[in-house]
DNA sequence: CGGCGGGTTGACCCGAATCAAAGTGCGTGG
DNA sequence: CCACGCACTTTGATTCGGGTCAACCCGCCG
């Protein structure tokens, strides 16, 4: 398993939030300037590479965290030890919620990409809280996307054939992303999406490459054609 | 689609909130007698009985409920057309929690047996937080249990054989219920928890019948061996 | 150079989907 | 009261998608 990243984190500076997705939105959108400054003391930002673990399922969960920009697995292990992925955060996303409950991390987070994350320490968002109840809407907000993602997870990537599944995770990879293309995930982590195994993952990404479904534009980035992925999506 | 049971609503009682499992625990344990005699004027409760919609998605969120007993499933309803489960409350539970974002509901929530829910308006609950900030707590844990059940759905009803899958839902069922039995559900309903046919999820409880592995009791209810499922469960 | 991780491909087989039919329990209406 | 229809379950025959096991390729790094 790779390295953590804690050793990495240095402060956050006003620069850094003023590049921050989740700035105008998510969970520090009611705050203004000065109330900004104050929390943002307590702040930490680190640049993390593809594999680097961000927390641990287990882990005393006092951090939540921001993404800037990247791709996180959230991974859970079954009960048989195999991995499986229950989430992805991408830009803007914030992960590590459980940290609000004071409980343990319960999923573990990975990088599958070079990513920037900001640290919050949960207790100051939960002290923030305190004096600012209307804040409650930003943190269910949060979580309701959680469980919204949750839920395509298990109607979308864990029904159907394999073809749909990875018509179906493609589109969703396009649909979250800015520039028309998407992440190209390993045949492993696809395998650990859509509840199959790799080589059939690695059969299907190739057929659809031959199909010219899908086009391959960095070793890790491809784009899609997505008329055609609905249709397979729907019912191929 | 069978009816709504929004006609049978009944103001709530001191006397319902006595008999109610949530009563110290979840969204109003931090109420003292006072307050929660104030809010009750505003809650409702209803019985109802198996197929009953309690919410369609799409609804507008004005409510959420608590679960006094019964069981319930929250479906979602995949782009293909088909019907899934994501997730299952039982009696303590809460469901509906889209309402405190003031969006519509995006689950569709149907009893699968006798139940009794009380009805909360969301505006109180957003309300009686903003004067007792504390109550985050409360929420957040609610949300958690919520991700934490999509998460055991993706790793333990979603993966593996078919075999594995039902062995695993009978002793999630069973550990979620007092009696040492497990609610015994319809094929149909199995086969939307699943991921797998009904006619899979026939054959695979007949041989678990014949195997002894589960023995029904009732029309509704049967007994688990469940050291002998949780064999099944790891690796068969 | 050799080893190693990730991807691709092939051969084979098994589990679950599909299509089909028959059995069972239940409520309704004749 | 019985007969009929309907919903649900069970079971069978057949097909096929995807799992399994294995070989091979390629780029990378020690």
């Amino acid at each position: 398993m790779a390295n953590r990243g804690s050793d990495v984190f240095r402060p956050t500076t006003p620069a850094d939030c003023a590049g921050c997705p989740a700035n105008h939105r998510d969970l520090f959108a009611s705050l203004d300037e000065s109330e900004r400054s104050r929390l943002i003391e307590s702040f930490r930002i680190a640049s993390m590479q593809a594999h680097e673990v961000i927390y641990h399922a287990g882990d005393p969960g006092e951090y939540v965290y921001m993404l800037h920009f990247g791709l996180v697995k959230l991974l859970r292990y079954s009960s048989s030890g195999s991995e499986r992925i229950v989430g992805l955060a991408r830009s803007g996303d914030t992960i590590g919620m459980a940290a609000l409950s004071q409980i343990p991390y319960r999923r573990t987070a990975v990088a599958m990409s070079a990513c920037r994350v900001c640290r919050v320490p949960a207790a100051v968002v939960r002290d923030y809280n305190r004096h600012h109840p209307e804040f409650l809407a930003s943190v269910l907000e949060l979580y309701q996307a959680s469980i919204e993602m949750a839920d395509t997870f298990l109607t979308e990537l864990s029904t159907g054939s394999a073809h749909q599944r990875l018509a179906r995770l493609l589109l969703f990879l396009t649909e979250k992303d800015d520039h028309g293309e998407a992440p190209l995930l390993s045949r492993e982590d696809m395998g650990a999406l859509l509840g199959i195994t790799t080589e059939t993952a690695s059969r299907l990404t190739a057929e659809f490459r031959r199909a010219a479904l899908i086009e391959v534009v960095a070793a890790d980035r491809c784009r899609c054609r997505t008329e055609a992925l609905q249709q397979i999506a729907l019912a191929g």
